[in-house]
DNA sequence: ATTGGTGCAAAGGATTTGCAGTCTA
DNA sequence: TAGACTGCAAATCCTTTGCACCAAT
């Protein structure tokens, strides 16, 4: 099952069913940042699910946010988006998409595939194997006009 | 002008000319690190550069090649590609064009834009222009194997 | 009990910065 | 000579690791 089939916002109950079809054990401070993650289809980076996770009070520590991202990256239950050089965002939306980004702002948003076509990629070479295609549309602010 | 113009390899005069465009000042390091830069189309990371440029002899300091490629970057000398958690790598190609990127190996191919098109593109927010628009190919080496 | 998960602090790697010395125009 | 550019080392930032403790089966 996709998760992306499921509600939004993903309750404790479902969050914990998510991580278990993923073969990853629900513990406390996974279902946390589960939780987060799956309140809505959104980017964080580590450094961000570690303020949020910890808003109300100290639960989880930055190694383990780390290791647990990791972790649920490696299980296909978020993606690792790799937009900007110095952090790793990672996605909770499992949906097939692409992304907008904002190098003035550091915001990251989805473009659903919709009608967006790649069209054309060259053959593979026969030794390896398709990972994923991903479009990614680089914007910046629109610069204030000095002299209009 | 776009120095895809050029012929490839640049000669030193020619970098020197290249670097002279682009409004870059031509010291003696900015040349040797540009020389090894657009010896041909390639992509390095910092590290392969500071490498690379002391292979003869030391002539550059590590906090100079990456001040150096940083400079490149944004006067659009080169462009960065943004593939890997782990390093930044450096484009010399200055014709549009996509990229393959080998999760395994951390090699990195272009693909040219050739007939490879993205189509649907959605209309930008009013506030933003955009910047570029880059499609990456992630594969990872065909497992061997084990159960034939 | 055994296995797996977590916290803490220390280690690591990539990149940046501060500052004094050096080069260029 | 003034302003730019460099080198070096120290400083940062993000991320990973090592290891002892805790939790669940």
């Amino acid at each position: 099952m996709e998760h992306s089939e499921r509600q939004w916002p993903f309750g404790r109950q479902a969050v914990i069913g998510l991580l278990t079809e993923y073969g990853i054990q629900p513990t406390q401070q996974r279902v946390d940042i589960a939780g987060i993650l799956f309140d809505h289809p959104q980017h964080m980076s580590a450094d961000q699910v570690l303020t949020c996770v910890n808003k109300s009070r100290p639960t989880v520590s930055k190694a383990t946010v780390y290791n647990t991202l990791g972790l649920f990256a490696e299980k296909g239950l978020i993606r690792q988006v790799i937009v900007d050089p110095n952090r790793v965002f990672y996605d909770s939306n499992n949906l097939e998409h692409h992304h907008l980004y904002n190098i003035d702002t550091g915001k990251l948003v989805d473009i659903p595939v919709g009608h967006l076509k790649v069209e054309g990629l060259p053959e593979l070479p026969h030794d390896v194997v398709a990972e994923g295609v991903e479009v990614i549309v680089r914007v910046r602010n629109k610069p204030t006009r000095l002299f209009p």
